[in-house]
DNA sequence: TTTGTAAAGTGAATTAAATCACATAAAGGG
DNA sequence: CCCTTTATGTGATTTAATTCACTTTACAAA
């Protein structure tokens, strides 16, 4: 295959298959075809292949694909083929539950460091023993931590702040969950979670299919 | 205009939309252009105007958009010119956090009851006040608080049989929190909010742009 | 060894979404 | 009252993503 540019959608559908094939092979079923994993992601078959294709050529005609080799060639694909460490902003209600939540340690990503701006809370320690650092810290803080990504979990307000702060620390990853749109340069990635955009469309959905 | 099938995309972005109109009437800005608009939300000037279009005609030409207006027409066509009753279900750190997230009530959600399946929990009071039910109460609750919305925050394990009971209890619309892939019939709608799949995304930029 | 079958891989076709570019309409100034 | 300016609304165009449908390849059974 050339070198088309791959599609941010097909990315984030390898997540996906992560997910499905992780479970499958829990099952102990060793090998799937597009088709079947398809139906399982609910997506359509020529899509898995093709989203495949993007990155070279997975599968056995006439068998399927290997399901542990998938998803090793997935990981290495997406970067999972590591762990990374990330850095927690904002250690109130929605940071200190995302700390706890097992998901994110799961998956590989390791919080390193977290940091508030709260006098109160600075030098205590979480619960899985990670020491609270003031915001100002974070330079030095990420560099002897080796943390990659941030994750805002701040106030709106602050959330603008912190990303700077952030690309001048040399992170260039960011998951943001401040409801607030931030600026950032080229060379770095945000992806933002709000959740209230989704309630919207279901709100949507349930307004307009007369409920 | 005529009736064409809208785009989720274009759903979403009316969100997005009323963020930005919300912030500048703030600011006392009383009209904005679809130029300006854009610049702020970071999307091309004629996606705003068309995504408007989808709905009707809400603009001043040679003027622009009055801001007061439009935020009421969007939320009007959203289904947010109204409050939305919620629950949660799983009342764990990611569920007791997200209920005392202000930005729910803030877009007009009012959590109106919580649910756990754990004895220790069932019959507290959380900080708001509201009493967690035992999940298999949730057909009366639901009826009684007239919850249209399900926030779904269990463990992955748990969340389709959740979604079952959400779904015989009348409730159609589900935002997903667990780490699951959930099937429901056509008449509800589901919307994931799964992080790990954004850092994925995250991991994925930083691996291929050289970091 | 041959042959049938299953399923990946992929160019072509289709469908959907985003953008352009212009016709249209409102407001203000001369 | 007309002319200029400005910015909307929208058909046409372009671009992107998805799906189809066919070709290729591996395996297994005869």
């Amino acid at each position: 295959m050339k070198f088309p540019k791959i599609p941010m959608a097909a990315i984030n559908r390898l997540s996906i298959y992560i997910r499905a094939l992780e479970e499958l092979e829990e099952q102990g079923i060793k090998v799937i075809s597009s088709e079947r994993l398809a139906k399982q992601c609910g997506v359509n078959p020529a899509q898995i292949r093709k989203d495949l294709a993007y990155f070279g050529e997975f599968g056995v005609r006439g068998v399927g694909y290997r399901i542990e080799d998938l998803i090793r060639e997935i990981k290495e694909i997406l970067g999972l083929d590591r762990t990374w460490n990330i850095a927690m902003i904002g250690v109130g209600n929605l940071g200190s539950a995302l700390i706890r939540h097992g998901n994110f340690i799961k998956h590989g990503y390791v919080f390193a460091a977290a940091f508030d701006i709260d006098p109160h809370k600075i030098g205590k320690r979480l619960p899985n023993g990670l020491i609270i650092h003031h915001i100002d810290d974070l330079e030095k803080v990420v560099k002897e931590c080796d943390i990659h990504i941030g994750v805002i979990a701040t106030p709106a307000s602050a959330a603008q702040s912190v990303a700077n702060q952030l690309i001048i620390a040399g992170v260039n990853g960011i998951l943001n969950f401040a409801p607030a749109q931030i600026q950032v340069p080229e060379c770095c990635h945000v992806e933002n979670v709000d959740f209230t955009i989704k309630l919207d469309s279901i709100a949507y959905h349930l307004s307009t299919s007369g409920t």
